[in-house]
DNA sequence: AACAGTTGCAACCGCACGCTG
DNA sequence: TCAGCGTGCGGTTGCAACTGT
């Protein structure tokens, strides 16, 4: 690796460049002793020439004593590719669900290793006429698991809704993040504790009346499953579960734009005009592949 | 052994957001 | 309302280590 770098910024003292085992030191035994504060503060009171950002960065990617070391166990490997299917490159979000990993660590991972292994899959199974019985997919590239978006992606997304399999779809991806623990907020298990059941081509409750339902902005809602299967979706407002579980702003919760938007849908007929004036990119989502893709994890039981 | 190309990853950069005064 | 500051995030860069020729 690089040897730590005695570079100075011109008309700056702070250091920048890899971090020596001195620098490391102070780092670390400054937070252990302190805990975190201010991380500009930290810099100064730890006696080290840096930035704040610059210490808490070391601290998250490299110091922190929970971090796991060493090499990505397969179903480590396996989780990231199915969240990143769901996620896209949200690295924060996707690090939240895996323990003692950093969003740097899974980011130079997914680019180093993943994209390319899932570039050669593809121009192999181009030629293959299975190639949709590989586990590994890439939504951008092999169509599978895309979602509205806002263009600003800081705000959220939705699974695509079509006026087919509403609640399908919903409730299929309900279930898959719902069952990966969210180590950050905390927020991922349902309160009702409730998951649907899986009865041939549609989904049916299993005796309970709602099911968390993760925006990646963090707020956790609920679903309700109409008698013909029908997407039953609160807001916010009216669903005090959201009001407690939410860490964030909710001012814009989906629940609200979904619930809009699916009457708008069953009034217009077609989904073409929905999120229209939210400037949301629409795909499709392969809900067969990602049913079957999504199988292949012990932990994701859909049969309770 | 020497060199060139590739890989892996630590760290930086710029931007966006939230908070505060 | 706005500016300043701190923080967090995703994208990118740079270079030591590794691999192939």
């Amino acid at each position: 690796m690089r040897k730590p770098e005695p570079s100075v910024k011109n008309n700056s003292k702070l250091r920048k460049g890899l971090w020596s085992p001195e620098e490391d030191d102070k780092l670390m035994n400054y937070m252990l002793n302190n805990g975190q504060g201010c991380w500009s503060d930290v810099a100064r009171n730890a006696g080290l020439q840096r930035c704040g950002k610059s210490c808490r960065l070391r601290w998250i990617n490299y110091l922190r004593p929970d971090l796991k070391r060493g090499a990505f166990s397969p179903q480590e490997e396996e989780l990231i590719i199915h969240l990143h299917s769901l996620l896209g490159n949200r690295w924060s979000q996707i690090a939240a669900r895996l323990p003692g990993r950093t969003d740097n660590e899974i980011k130079n991972f997914w680019n180093s290793t993943i994209k390319k292994r899932l570039k050669n899959l593809s121009s192999t199974n181009t030629s293959s006429p299975n190639a949709s019985e590989s586990s590994i997919s890439e939504p951008k590239d092999l169509n599978m698991g895309r979602f509205i978006s806002t263009h600003d992606h800081q705000k959220g997304f939705m699974p695509v809704l079509n006026s087919s399999s509403l609640s399908m779809q919903a409730t299929v991806l309900t279930n898959i993040i719902d069952r990966l623990p969210l180590l950050e907020h905390g927020l991922n298990m349902p309160a009702a504790g409730g998951f649907f059941n899986v009865t041939g081509p549609c989904f049916t409750e299993s005796g309970v009346d709602n099911n968390g339902f993760y925006l990646e902005n963090g707020v956790l809602g609920s679903v309700n499953i109409g008698p013909e299967g029908d997407l039953l979706v609160p807001s916010a407002t009216d669903n005090p579960k959201v009001e407690i579980a939410s860490n964030r702003d909710t001012n814009n919760s989906y629940f609200d734009i979904i619930n809009k938007n699916h009457r708008a849908e069953n009034n217009r007929g077609g989904v073409e005009n929905l999120f229209q004036d939210q400037e949301l990119t629409v795909g499709e989502w392969d809900l067969e592949d990602l049913m079957k893709d999504v199988s292949s994890f012990p932990f994701l039981d859909f049969s309770s």
